[in-house]
DNA sequence: GCCGTTTTCGGCCCGACTGTTTTCAGTCG
């Protein structure tokens, strides 16, 4: 018996009981339970006063017991048993749920998709009260699609979705400001769909405006609040587009913003205050609305600090404000120490990103081109990484205002050894290494490979360690925890890489980095310059993790950044 | 089904949209 078997049992329970049509907020009380044990970070064995936790009762405690005496429930089986297996699937078609179920199953014995589809055919369907031609029509619509829409897209997919709808946001004069919100704005890894805040006086004209420009593959929904879209983008995804004053923004951000357990948890603390939240505002118990400029008002009004919308996750960043104002923020970020040029297969000179990071207003920045075991990406040879460190400190006496260090991205080689000697690494300000090649290799050798690098004294960091591509591929899966704990006996800093096709090291990783006491720095790995800016949303990744400010080495100033890590 | 220092009964987060109704239920986020 652990922890997950009861949740699951939990889950499933409520899965039954919402095919039954049950009351919404029992099924609410099964799904709590599993969320408060999900939500504990104990395991089954250290808790014990699972019983009396907050959210189980009589009824779910029952479950429990069972399973410990058992290893089954009898409210589990005695469901199974009332409702046909053929009917879980019926959930995920889009317009039924649990009510429209029970009805069809009761009115016509619907036990399947298959019964369902059947029912539609002959016309069953639109004589069930309740249920009309339209929604017939929609059903079978809905049934035929089953399967092969895409589920969740991954952040970098998102990321250009939503720059080329914004591109259309900014032609529409009616539009005042907008913002995207939803998981995008909270820099989840992945999405289901993208969602924008849409300030304007003219929704009527904005939603025909947006289904005259966008590519509409379906309209979900067109109302006055309210755009909802499926979009033939390289995907195809789902948008929804809302329609506010200038009042309502900040609380509508907020609200659509999520996430929804993020929200219930705000609604019940303005509950407990006798107010009242939704997307317009607070109402006061006098019922006056109360609204602010912005979400940082909006927090402050409960005595909250801002919290970032990465950190809106489930609920328990609310018992964890105090926190909040040591962690990472985009302002403190000093310095970019991964970068490509067109010495290797960057798309700009040394100058041009030197000039991109000034504009950022960063005091130094590095710039580590790949070495001569990557062909495909015009590796440097020690005699071009030579010249190249000439032009770079030749460059930098040019400017006072940032610091242009030497470094190279130096690959580790399928046979454990290095791509430079320590002789030409020596001369060298900042050495990272990477592994770009044999992904395939057993774990034991892939470690052989982290481990030359990271106990070579001339090394100071290993970027992104796992080698994932978010939704693709999952990297060359070293053993983290053995890296971190080598990154911490020999004093190495590991990568999160911001780049959205990567975010390596991953949460969990940076969470258990930053326990071990091991240094990480955010980079872009910017290749063009455009994606300098990457470092946005590294950060908002990185405060996924709580990651504090003395955690990240880009934000330590430069005599720091020089004397603990470049002359270490 | 769960909860309670205003409550052991009556709430449970809130609102938009659609379709089927003729004032609202169901679904969704």
């Amino acid at each position: 018996m652990n922890k997950k078997t009861i949740i699951r049992t939990f889950e499933k329970i409520a899965l039954y009981m919402e095919l039954l049509g049950e009351n919404p907020f029992k099924i609410g009380a099964f799904r709590k339970a599993a969320n408060v044990l999900e939500l504990d970070p104990r395991s089954l064995s250290e808790m014990d006063d699972i019983l009396s936790l907050k959210g189980i009762g009589k009824g779910t405690g029952a479950v429990i017991t069972d399973l410990f005496e058992k290893g089954k429930s009898d409210l589990l089986e005695e469901l199974e048993e009332k409702v046909p297996k053929g009917l879980i699937p019926l959930l995920k078609v889009p317009g039924l749920g649990g009510k429209k179920i029970a009805k069809l199953r009761e009115a016509i014995g619907i036990d399947s998709i298959e019964s369902l589809r059947a029912a539609c055919e002959s016309h069953e369907v639109s004589k069930v009260p309740g249920f009309g031609k339209k929604t017939e029509e929609k059903l079978l619509h809905e049934l035929n699609l089953l399967g092969t829409r895409k589920g969740k897209l991954p952040v970098w997919q998102i990321e250009s979705i939503v720059l080329s709808i914004e591109e259309e946001l900014q032609k529409i004069s009616e539009i005042k400001r907008f913002s995207v919100a939803g998981s995008f704005r909270r820099a989840e890894e992945q999405s289901s769909d993208v969602d924008f805040i849409i300030v304007t006086d003219e929704p009527a004209i904005v939603r025909e405006k947006l289904l005259e420009a966008l590519p509409i593959e379906e309209t979900v929904a067109a109302g006055d609040s309210k755009l909802s879209v499926a979009l033939d983008m390289a995907e195809i995804v789902d948008a929804d587009f809302r329609f506010v004053t200038d009042e309502q923004f900040a609380t509508a951000l907020h609200h659509f913003t999520g996430s929804k357990d993020h929200n219930v948890r705000m609604r019940q603390l303005a509950k407990s205050k006798g107010m009242k939240i939704s997307e317009y505002g607070i109402e006061m118990e006098d019922g006056t609305i109360q609204t602010f400029d912005t979400e940082e008002a909006f927090f402050n009004f409960f005595e909250l600090p801002f919290i970032p919308p990465s950190l809106r996750i489930d609920g328990t960043e609310l018992d964890r404000i105090d926190e909040i104002d040591k962690l990472l923020k985009l302002d403190d970020i000093r310095g970019d120490f991964h970068m490509h040029t067109t010495w290797s297969d960057g798309a700009y000179s040394i100058r041009e990103m030197v000039e991109a990071c000034r504009s950022k207003g960063y005091s130094h920045m590095v710039i580590t081109d790949h070495t001569q075991y990557l062909k495909v990406a015009n590796g440097l040879t020690p005699e071009r990484l030579r010249m190249q460190i000439a032009e770079i400190r030749s460059i930098n006496e040019e400017y006072d205002d940032i610091e242009v260090f030497c470094g190279t991205e130096m690959d580790i080689l399928p046979d454990a050894t290095l791509d430079f000697d320590d002789e030409l690494l020596k001369e060298l300000d900042f050495v990272i290494a990477s592994i770009h090649s044999n992904f395939n290799q057993p774990q034991e050798q892939i470690m052989d490979r982290l481990h030359a690098a990271i106990k070579n004294p001339y090394v100071h960091m290993i970027a992104h360690p796992t080698g994932r591509i978010i939704g693709q591929r999952d990297g060359y899966s070293p053993d983290v925890p053995q890296l971190i704990e080598w990154a911490k006996q020999y004093d190495k800093i590991l990568e999160l890489n911001g780049n959205p096709h990567r975010f390596d090291l991953s949460v969990d990783y940076l969470k258990m980095a930053q326990d071990a006491g091991v240094k990480v720095a955010i980079n872009t790995d910017a290749h063009v310059i455009a994606q300098l800016d990457h470092m946005r949303i590294g950060v908002q990744y990185a405060q996924k993790a709580w990651l504090k400010k003395e955690t990240v080495v880009n934000t330590w100033p430069l005599e720091q950044f020089i004397r603990d890590i470049i002359r270490k």
